[in-house]
DNA sequence: AATTGCTACAACCGCCTGAAC
DNA sequence: CGTTCAGGCGGTTGTAGCAAT
């Protein structure tokens, strides 16, 4: 049994007042980040240290860029997450400023309904070939009591159960290695599940079988500017993704 | 004006990984 | 080589605020 990361008696919870960030702030200022178990004793905080660290890193941290998501951002979420799967943390890496709790909740919030709305599978993103009424919800119907809805209960998998999946693994592999990036480095594509003949060339573009191509091609939605490119033998400028 | 339903997002939880010993 | 610990990650929950009724 794994001792609790701190005295839950002791520590607050919920949110955090602005005397706690500004004890946070003051701290990390002067002793700089780590050392979050025995942080929040130092800092006067009666805080468990993950939540110090997870306070800092995804609020109070100078770093980060709030606000709207702008739309290449957007796109490129939606380009990553078709090559990384739920991977935020790389995804968040990709987008100067932006944590990956900000942009998982971005995708499950927004990008998530956009891509059901355009009919496709968010997991995988493959166009769906049967729309049940379901894949078009209003957005205000409510999304608590079908299986759509970003707060789905889901098996509480883990970043190794989840590379498991057939999301990344399988079909989702090769959905994805039309957009794959030949300039990935050596991390990411360890990442990625191994294929017998990897393409992991991540251009803007998606090649034209891509179903989010398709799809746009199909449904020509309004709202999520996918900015595809079909790649005709000279590539477009590759975005630096994998720095 | 009151109630209900929904969305967005901050925060928490449990698990995994890698380093130190 | 096994154990412990700190840090990190993704999934999930709680709730404030807004919109609809």
């Amino acid at each position: 049994m794994r001792k609790p990361c701190c005295d839950k008696k002791h520590t607050n919870k919920g949110a955090w007042t602005k005397q706690e960030d500004q004890k946070l702030i003051d701290y990390i200022r002067t002793n700089g980040e780590g050392g979050w178990r025995t942080l929040p004793e130092h800092a006067g905080l009666h805080r468990c240290g993950k939540s110090c660290r997870l306070r800092w890193i995804n609020y109070l941290s100078p770093d980060i860029k709030r606000g709207n998501f702008a739309e290449d951002e957007e796109d490129l979420i939606v380009k990553l997450h078709a090559l990384l799967g739920n991977r935020w943390s790389l995804i968040a890496g990709r987008l100067p400023g932006r944590t990956d709790n900000e942009v998982k909740n971005y995708w499950n919030s927004h990008i998530r309904r956009k891509l059901i709305n355009m009919g496709i599978d968010p997991n995988n993103h493959r166009l769906n070939q049967v729309q049940t009424p379901l894949l078009y919800n209003h957005p205000h119907q409510n999304e608590k009591h079908n299986q759509l809805s970003p707060r789905i209960k889901t098996s509480s998998g883990t970043r190794s159960k989840m590379i498991e999946e057939p999301n990344v693994c399988d079909d989702h592999q090769q959905e994805v290695s039309d957009a794959a990036s030949s300039s990935i480095n050596e991390d990411d594509e360890t990442l990625l599940c191994s294929s017998s003949e990897p393409n992991l060339d991540l251009t803007i573009g998606f090649s034209p079988s891509s179903s989010i191509l398709e799809a746009k091609q199909q449904t020509k939605p309004p709202e999520l500017n996918l900015n595809v490119e079909v790649d005709q033998g000279e590539r477009s400028p590759a975005l630096i993704l994998f720095l």
